[in-house]
RNA sequence: GCCACCGUAGCUCAGCCGGUAGAGCAGUCGCUUCGUAAGCGACGGGUCAAGGGUUCGAUUCCCUUCGGUGGCUCCA
């Protein structure tokens, strides 16, 4: 894999044809509106933007209007002039720009770049111009526009955008747009944006029945509704079948705990403003958790811990509630109340390594379960504000890189990202259409043993500081919900299926006998339904299909003459008429696969 | 929270420039008993998100609140 260098993106033509584009879109965007006052506009990963202050908001017209402007002017086979300049040159050049303004002078600071990122050294200024049209731009860009397919570029939509993410700062009007070598990748491109709003698990879970929020309980909380309910009673069955195997303790804890608990564990000082206001009992503040931590901490140190009895390790789907703005509030993928697959290991230093490991292929063993084979991670190290002690930080860094190593998965260092508690691996998942996911995590903890004392006896008959490790693998049972129903468009394993079985009677006098065999089905252990309305076969196999039920079991006077069942499969495949044996040792193999 | 847009029956949506609403599906009730993706008919269902304002009159215009969508920021 090392000696396959694969050219980073950056450094692709398809990047500079977007970076291109975006100055193209600005030029168009500055001939409509000639008082526009441009801020910046990089390539991103599938195409491009560029923020504007604007004298008004832009309308789907405008977006129509400057697409076409953009047309034309790739036509023109426009040139890109790249010129080093001065700060005096720039500003003189960009005098009627703030943003721009602003950007040299910290380039000339030479503290940060086009982003606002700190940079280390000094950068050398340069400006392209295409056209009529002048940026401040380090490049690359195409040598013209005729590299610039023109029908391959789309404008897709605004949004807003604070300048330099910054919300105390202007709010600008950014304008995504997508561009490509040709229109066939721009129509795959559209053609996955179709598809993962077919897939959109807000739209599913209403026509699934999954799940919902309504209004008057309030944004961010969500109603499970029996058909969710039930796969998630699955997936929680499997999940605590694995965790017994692991050796695993269950715990339960509540939902409110006392001010003092989230002081000593330093929420209410790092973690405030993720918490809802506290609650008053008998004069009393409690808060909401924002986490279960603080909880099995008590449990552990109810008693006095020999070194023989570790790791321990507590585990619970404890319900959490934290404070999310109203505008990041998404489905099922950022709420205000979930339920975390939560676990705390506690253990001695020696055993640290090991325990990593551990947990890290438990980790992988359980996401591939649910059908995600692709991983990414993320080591996150030591920010500048943290506790503990350094050398522990570097003992606990390592420990996570090299369990990372030997469980064969690719990893990005972000360095400085960890808690301020301590470091941790954050592991992504890919989906069905590549988008990728974050859901485990897994997080050494130096604070909170230090600040709830607690301790172990070691062999030496002295008391000694255990390590910690907080750790979630399906992260929240709603984001992995959220990310099962898109990855798996609905159609989800059979074990999973709320209904896996539909029987179908294709008139009323063979009720008797879908009824008998629904009986014997269920007896097998399988969830089976009859559908009993007095509609013809077809609307019912159409009502299973679209319910994306796994197998429909058709019986008529044949069936029911040769005790047989005529089954048809979801995906439209139509194997006929076979005994019930059969079908529920197939069943039976397909729901033990998993697939 | 901020910017833009949106909020009409359970669902998907129509309703031009102000004169208090309509379709399909779903539901209920009949009829139909049917071989691999929607049988026919009848009926019921909306304080047009909520509150306030302008107006003789507001679903339609204005304001506020709540909720949603796309982003910004943040995160499981």
């Amino acid at each position: 894999m090392e000696n396959e260098k694969k050219e980073r993106y950056e450094d692709s033509h398809l990047y500079k044809v977007r970076h291109s584009t975006a100055h193209i879109m600005a030029s168009a965007v500055l001939e409509r509106f000639p008082n526009a006052k441009i801020a910046i506009g990089p390539a991103i990963d599938t195409g491009f933007y560029y923020d504007f202050d604007l004298p008004r908001p832009l309308t789907p017209e405008d977006l129509d209007e400057i697409e076409a402007r953009m047309r034309k002017l790739i036509k023109e086979h426009i040139r890109f002039d790249k010129k080093v300049i001065t700060a005096e040159e720039g500003k003189q050049i960009f005098h009627d720009q703030p943003y721009k303004l602003e950007l040299i002078e910290d380039l000339e600071k030479g503290q940060f770049d086009e982003h606002g990122n700190p940079v280390s050294e000094k950068l050398e200024l340069s400006t392209y111009t295409s056209g009529a049209f002048t940026d401040l731009c380090r490049g690359p860009h195409v040598a013209d526009t005729s590299e610039i397919n023109p029908s391959a570029v789309k404008l897709l939509n605004v949004a807003g955008a604070y300048w330099r993410g910054d919300e105390k700062r202007a709010m600008l009007q950014r304008i995504y747009g997508t561009a490509w070598e040709n229109p066939e990748d721009l129509k795959a491109y559209l053609d996955l944006l179709e598809e993962a709003k077919k897939r959109d698990h807000r739209k599913l879970g209403k026509e699934l029945e999954l799940f919902s929020s309504v209004d008057e309980v309030g944004a961010g909380l969500i109603l499970w509704h029996p058909n969710g309910a039930k796969i998630r009673k699955i997936i929680e069955d499997y999940w605590r079948d694995e965790h017994e195997k692991a050796d695993y303790d269950f715990v339960y804890t509540p939902h409110i705990g006392k001010a003092q608990l989230w002081q000593t564990s330093e929420h209410l000082g790092f973690y405030k403003e993720n918490m809802y206001s506290p609650i008053d009992i008998e004069g009393q503040e409690y808060y909401l958790k924002p986490m279960n931590c603080p909880f099995h901490l008590h449990i552990y140190k109810s008693k006095i811990r020999s070194y023989k009895e570790l790791p321990v390790r507590y585990a619970e789907t404890g319900t959490v509630y934290r404070y999310e703005r109203s505008g990041v509030l998404h489905g099922l993928l950022r709420v205000r109340g979930f339920t975390q697959d939560d676990a705390h290991h506690f253990c001695s230093p020696e055993q640290m390594p090991q325990e990593i490991d551990f947990v890290l292929n438990f980790c992988l063993k359980m996401l591939r379960a649910f059908g995600f084979n692709e991983f990414t991670a993320y080591l996150s190290t030591r920010p500048a504000k943290a506790v503990g002690d350094p050398a522990r930080w570097k003992d606990a860094e390592a420990a996570l890189e090299a369990s990372l190593k030997r469980a064969g998965i690719a990893y990005d260092i972000d360095e400085g990202g960890g808690a301020f508690y301590g470091p941790k691996i954050d592991l992504k998942i890919k989906d069905a259409l590549q988008r990728e996911w974050q859901l485990s995590t897994i997080q050494f903890d130096f604070n909170e043993p230090e600040k709830f004392d607690l301790t172990y006896i070691g062999e030496d008959g002295e008391p000694h500081r255990p390590y910690m490790v907080h750790r979630a693998l399906l992260g929240s049972l709603e984001r992995f919900f959220g990310v099962l129903i898109e990855h798996y468009a609905g159609a989800f394993p059979v074990w999973l299926m709320p209904v896996q079985a539909m029987i179908i009677p294709i008139a009323d006098r063979h009720m008797d006998y879908a009824l008998e065999l629904k009986k014997t089905i269920r007896e097998a252990g399988i969830h089976v339904k009859v559908d009993d309305r007095s509609e013809r076969m077809n609307a019912k196999i159409r009502d299973a299909q679209n319910q994306k039920i796994p197998y429909m079991l058709i019986v008529g006077d044949q069936e029911m003459e040769n005790k047989q069942v005529s089954l048809r499969l979801r995906n439209g495949e139509n194997p006929g008429a076979i005994e019930l044996a059969a079908f529920l040792e197939r069943a039976h193999m397909e729901i033990d696969a998993k697939i």
